[in-house]
DNA sequence: GAAACCACCTGTTTG
DNA sequence: CCAAACAGGTGGTTT
């Protein structure tokens, strides 16, 4: 058992991930059936550290083995968490001799660390300088049911680039935010799209995030060769949230949706509150890339059936510019190279009103300790620093890592959705 | 040539089916080159049946060979079929002694048997004991454009168990509808979403039986031992088709779609028609299962914001109870263990009207002889008795099979869907 | 080129 | 509460 960060494991990313699913099942489930032991001794491990079961769902669960019963110590959000009460269990059961998956102190680390929910304290990230890769202002897709992050092409290749070798099922990046948290996201290219995305995981950092389409997120790593290969996610609200209040008219809907198919859904009602309230738009700008293009409908600002889009760019300071150990206040000016508002999506059968939520989210606050607040963050120690051969982005094989924590999220934007089949 | 049912074959299903197909595509388009003699000395016959070559869109061609040529005797749906045509060329060729697949007077059963279309006659299918394993209400997504049929898990482990020898890639399972066709399911498990599933063949299932959501179909074996391994597939109309009809008023939804976030969206109108016409909920009735849940929003049928819906269920017998010889007619008193008839579901940000096709099915008949009616059944000679080791599984290894006639279908249900992102 | 197939992925629900 | 199950998806590959 070594203290490593997480970035190797088995050989193969989803698969080891398949394997101990079924392991996982075989224990759980099938009483009968001949299954290769426990995971600690299983010859693909589970994970790296004893006593830590992964979990369909992505979470990670501890188990101890006390007089051949399982006894379940619970879920967890991250491997290390798990491992941890793992640790505890063992010097429970087995006296403080038992073999730990960490020291001590690591023990107390990670306590101090991981611990969920309330981040709004006070401490910090970790005090290694990190520069500024990238930001991106995320699309209603990117925050939606999409469950994917597109990393604009010349980011992509520039910071995270994908190789041949790794190019079939894409890489695991493991990113911190700013309090500590570890996310690990599935990174990979998609053909069909021509298209980079993060996509397994990223949609439990929208929920615990909360993130609206306009947010921004940021993408940092460290500096120097030693710091090449930790990553840094951050985020903020979109600048002009707020503006857009929820006493919007609650949509008079009472005709359109009477049409016949061929009725054109771009004639359906567009709040005029919402155009309003935007800023002119100003897309087609100095922007030094041509060919990204923001998914199909974006684009057009005009009222069209295709889609009611507002790019609103503030650009600034080409790629990757180092922000110092400033970056994670994320102030104003910041990086913001990508900015596609939509505010009205109405597309062949689906009519999406509202891509952007169109909540006041400066009133909810409070039960989300990672709302963008300068100033909120507070020490983080890093769990295991383990530098990283630099530069090179390396697959991950392990398991797959974060669900929102419980306590907090669960009041999500709301979308109504009416599906009529006739 | 024996008469096999055809569960035996290569030793590795996808695999052969892949190198029959290119065989074929060899054999049919590329004329220049070489490919290996013809079917019937193939190591790896592609059917069990002399002359019979499967076709890569799952259909079986006929061919026979005179003078070094060969000669098409054109497609079938079913190998029985294209077996036919085999013999009748043969004995054309070679005279009445000719070695052929079947026997004369299983010929002449064959040829009654096999025609498709009209099935609605009288006669029947195999007299072989049946027991009856469990049924399914089909799903929107079973029926839709997923292509699989999730089976539930306890009934899949129960009835379809899938050792780790084949759970690679699955199984191919035969089964036999109620007029004696041969339908080819792969049978597999999804590691991700920990579920069984049926995927390829499932669509032509789908497509020739006209499927809808809230349909059922039947899964049921012979008994014994000898039967264990013979698979038969039935399915039935949802009990409540046809009181909807299809001449609902086509949504005049003014009105409640204007809510705001807290209005209860279960004050969504409700056609009256559909509510009226549903059976009162009774589930929870005397289910000798326990922890088996049918997804999300089912489970209500009050008018809820959480969902709406309607359960349906009529019991009997636990798990797998023989059901003798009658067992096909699936009347109304019909295993019905999971049925999750949706009628309208809103849930929190979505509400999903009419995820059942409303049309009225009963007007459509006619051209499907399968539709179903009790004594619609006809006599149907099991082809090949050939009895399997009992209760196992075992992999197939052949080539896909049916395809949908494409007289049929087409004739899909259109869905509206109107997103609001508030 | 479309449709099916395949192997994943996730949110919801619920005992 | 949470872990299981599954309905409803995805991109990519094959037919």
């Amino acid at each position: 058992m070594d203290f490593l960060q997480g970035r190797e494991g088995g050989e193969e990313e989803e698969e080891e991930e398949k394997q101990m699913m079924l392991l996982e099942e075989e224990m759980g489930k099938r009483p009968f059936q001949f299954y290769p032991t426990s995971s600690s001794s299983s010859p693909s491990p589970s994970s790296q550290y004893k006593g830590v079961v992964p979990q369909p769902n992505g979470r990670w669960g501890a188990q101890i083995y006390e007089k051949h019963q399982r006894l379940w110590l619970g879920t967890f959000e991250t491997e290390e968490e798990a491992a941890k009460a793992y640790d505890q269990a063992v010097l429970k059961f087995r006296g403080r001799d038992a073999v730990t998956n960490f020291s001590p102190h690591e023990l107390v680390d990670l306590s101090s660390t991981t611990p969920e929910g309330d981040d709004s304290g006070g401490s910090s990230r970790s005090s290694f300088e990190r520069e500024h890769m990238f930001d991106k202002v995320v699309t209603p897709s990117d925050v939606g049911k999409l469950n994917r992050l597109v990393i604009p092409k010349q980011h992509a290749e520039k910071y995270f680039p994908l190789d041949s070798t790794v190019n079939e099922k894409g890489l695991l990046l493991n990113f911190e935010d700013r309090n500590g948290k570890p996310w690990r996201f599935r990174y990979s290219y998609w053909n069909s799209s021509q298209s980079y995305v993060m996509t397994k995981g990223w949609s439990r950092f929208v929920k615990e995030k909360k993130l609206d389409a306009g947010d921004i997120v940021s993408f940092e790593r460290g500096v120097g060769e030693s710091g090449k290969d930790r990553l840094y996610i951050d985020w903020k609200r979109r600048p002009d949230a707020g503006q857009v209040s929820s006493t919007l008219p609650p949509f008079s809907l009472q005709h359109p949706l009477a049409l016949q198919r061929p009725v054109p859904w771009g004639r359906l009602f567009l709040p005029p509150a919402i155009s309003m309230s935007m800023p002119p738009p100003q897309h087609l700008q100095q922007m030094n890339y041509s060919h990204r293009n923001y998914g199909g409908a974006y684009g057009y600002n005009v009222v069209n059936p295709g889609g009611q889009v507002f790019y609103m760019r503030s650009q600034q300071m080409g790629g990757g510019v180092a922000q110092g150990g400033e970056d994670g206040s994320m102030g104003p000016p910041m990086v913001i190279d990508s900015v596609p508002i939509v505010q009205n999506k109405a597309a062949g059968k689906r009519l999406r009103l509202f891509g952007v939520n169109m909540d006041c989210p400066a009133s909810e606050g409070s039960d989300d300790g990672d709302a963008f607040r300068p100033g909120a963050m507070r020490i983080c120690p890093q769990p295991h620093p383990q530098p990283q051969p630099p530069l090179q982005l390396r697959p991950f094989h392990g398991a797959p890592l974060p669900a929102a924590p419980s306590e907090l999220s669960r009041k999500g934007k709301q979308s109504l959705s009416l599906d009529l089949d006739i």
